[in-house]
DNA sequence: GTTGTAATTGGAATTATTCTAAATTGAGAA
DNA sequence: TTCTCAATTTAGAATAATTCCAATTACAAC
């Protein structure tokens, strides 16, 4: 993620604070920039030790505000694998998961929207489906 | 789940514990029963509320411990969504869920076995999946 | 500068689940 | 039949992720 992208990602992020009345602040920005940053899918947690690199006195109370400010303005999703903790992810083209057994990595698999509508399919009639949540796990050698 | 059925499915929980080294207990019987009963997804508590009609003493300690066995024979499946509390499925086809929003009902969706690998194509080479998670969620008509 | 509201903060509370240590159970040995 | 003893159950404590709360801070508008 070069400065250009961040810089316009997150004037994006300032746009829909406005929206909805929320006030752009450094502790949001420098969180969306973590997540910018490096997608992989880091947990309150790791976001907070990141984050703390910039900003050494915010709190993980914060964090989570900032995280959940983020999935509700439609810029971040938040990520459930099992019963682990929650994990962001700032990739907002429909996307599945892949985690791998022996490393924990999580790596994106973006979709075509020829295969969502293949995922549509599976659904009998009565079923309409907002969201779907699709996630491998299994062992990914190489990428 | 009619007498005969639920008969032979606790006969498969007795040859697994066995094959196991575990004992069958009226514990684990009556959890499993219960999955098989009504196949409505129940959380821990809800199976303790229903376990506890036959064996009014059970613990709530015990129903984890139960259920955790049923998990590790295989005979039930541990069903997650996003950060609510646990869920447990006898059902042992490879299908996946669909959650209504306005009910909270959960639906499977028994999956083909054609579908499930148009599901596998979704994978770059690379990656080798042992398992997969899908769950929609919406409103469900009907049904 | 004062005011007013939103945001941040540290710590307490919540909640699902796991852990611990003591009591109970029950299948096989004596 | 009684004894033995490991597995199981149990109540309650502990854990861990997340949310809540009340007090402080920040800062834009007046
Ligand atoms: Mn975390
Ligand atoms: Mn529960
Ligand atoms: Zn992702
Ligand atoms: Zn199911």
């Amino acid at each position: 993620m070069n400065a250009k992208v961040s810089k316009s990602l997150q004037n994006r992020l300032n746009q829909k604070l406005l929206d909805k009345g929320l006030r752009p602040t450094k502790q949001r920005s420098c969180v969306y920039d973590v997540l910018l940053q490096k997608k992989d899918h880091p947990t309150a947690d790791e976001v907070l030790i990141r984050v703390r690199k910039k900003l050494p006195s915010i709190s993980l109370a914060t964090v989570y505000n900032c995280l959940e400010t983020l999935v509700d303005c439609s810029l971040v999703k938040q990520v459930n694998m099992d019963r682990s903790p929650s994990r962001y992810c700032p990739n907002l083209t429909p996307h599945a998961h892949f985690r791998c057994s022996q490393s924990g990595r999580i790596y994106d698999l973006n979709l075509r929207e020829e295969e969502i509508n293949l995922l549509k399919e599976f659904l009998p009639s009565g079923f309409n489906a907002e969201h779907f949540d699709l996630t491998f796990s299994g062992s990914a050698t190489l990428s």
